[in-house]
DNA sequence: CACAAATTTCAGGTATTTTTCAGCATTTTT
DNA sequence: AAAAATGCTGAAAAATACCTGAAATTTGTG
């Protein structure tokens, strides 16, 4: 997991990297608003932690042109500003959280893992579990009491859409949007195929259905005994 | 946009409700804890509100639990507790936000949109009921107290017309131009072969009738024993 | 560059759903 | 009472959506 602090007091800034490192967070460190942008386009963070007020530009200024631009990733505003008026101005210009200063670490920790979790990065490593079976997304591989699936990224993509949404019909068109993309012109067959080879691995599992069609709609995941 | 608030200070509890619905929310509001899983399960709420302290199960707990059995909606905490300890558990036991007690509605209406918007999965979840009847708009499903009927899309779309209109006779004219259109030239006739599949379908549910017939104008969905 | 693996397309088959058809039952009109 | 209109019914035909195996293409790797 990588974050970026925008923080221009520097001894609070150097602090809170320490500590993020200390729980195997990488942390960058920036101490104006101006190369916000750069950074958070040049790399992918789970979460931006900016300060409100920032030289260059600052962090809701920084935060509102962000989202504009169409970033999508968690971002907590930290201010010493209280008010409610400020607090509002916070969410609207796009932040997820809001922490007053002074705050403690360990609040600003525990929110920013809540944040990356429900944000879910690209590049979360993280493992996951719907009803018995394990995802790890590192891998790609599925465990099922001890059997072990490997799939490829393709296949993982798709399976971990599913199993996120278990128990929701996910439509056709939402599907081959999520996997390839609006722009990309994938012909709908793809998914059938890719059904089939997950299928067909899934077998390994035997007595069992995940996959679920249901038709002129869309895949749902969900163990079933056969 | 539907949430449900589980509070025990029933004042407290109506003022919320209120307040959201006047931004056009739909809240549902429980005064216990031990219902928040019934609840969280047979409704798609969008955020649910929990208060820490509930009689039955207090909200640490019941957030533990629906965590555990793969709820993944998003939950704010609600709490008088101010210690950095009790804000941890809170994240811990799984939940996305936590928001101190005194607190104002603005900030809390603030923190539920910013976790909508985050947590914004990717299904629509179109649920709606009518009488004793769930329907299901993506699995095409009717849920009539644990009974289960299976549709297909066109008995789905005639079906789901009649019941947002329950209680009103809909012309035959109407029903044929609302589901094949004005274009498509079809017979009057394939209204009825759609009436005798579905009421077959429907004979699942013994005792109950609820497509009635009048003659020379159209169909009418109702609930009426036998 | 060659090789293997992964991704995507293709062409056909199968199953389910949708629609039509022809006949029967019931109600309304003549 | 006969004729006409309306709705019900079971089965067959047509259309659609999905499944499948193999082939073609792309991508990644040494």
């Amino acid at each position: 997991m990588k974050i970026l602090i925008a923080e221009d007091d520097v001894k609070l800034g150097g602090f809170l990297k320490k500590l993020f490192n200390s729980r195997n967070i990488e942390a960058d460190l920036i101490d104006n608003g101006k190369d916000i942008a750069y950074y958070a386009q040049n790399e992918l963070y789970d979460v931006l932690i900016l300060d409100w007020m920032l030289p260059g530009t600052d962090g809701t200024a920084a935060c509102q042109s962000l989202r504009q631009s169409g970033y999508q990733g968690a971002i907590i505003m930290l201010t010493a500003r209280t008010t409610l008026a400020d607090k509002i101005t916070g969410f609207t210009c796009g932040a997820d959280d809001y922490l007053v200063k002074p705050f403690e670490f360990e609040e600003l920790y525990a929110r920013t893992i809540a944040l990356s979790r429900r944000a879910g990065s690209p590049f979360k490593h993280e493992v996951f579990q719907v009803a018995g079976c394990t995802f790890d997304c590192n891998s790609h591989t599925i465990d099922f009491k001890g059997t072990i699936i490997r799939l490829t990224a393709r296949e993982f993509q798709i399976v971990e859409l599913l199993a996120r949404n278990h128990g929701h019909v996910l439509e056709r068109d939402l599907l081959l949007d999520r996997i390839w993309g609006s722009e990309k012109d994938i012909t709908s067959n793809s998914l059938d195929a890719y059904m089939r080879l997950i299928r067909k691995k899934l077998e390994k599992i035997p007595g069992k259905i995940f996959i679920h069609n249901v038709r002129s709609v869309g895949y749902r995941w969900e163990e079933e005994d056969v």
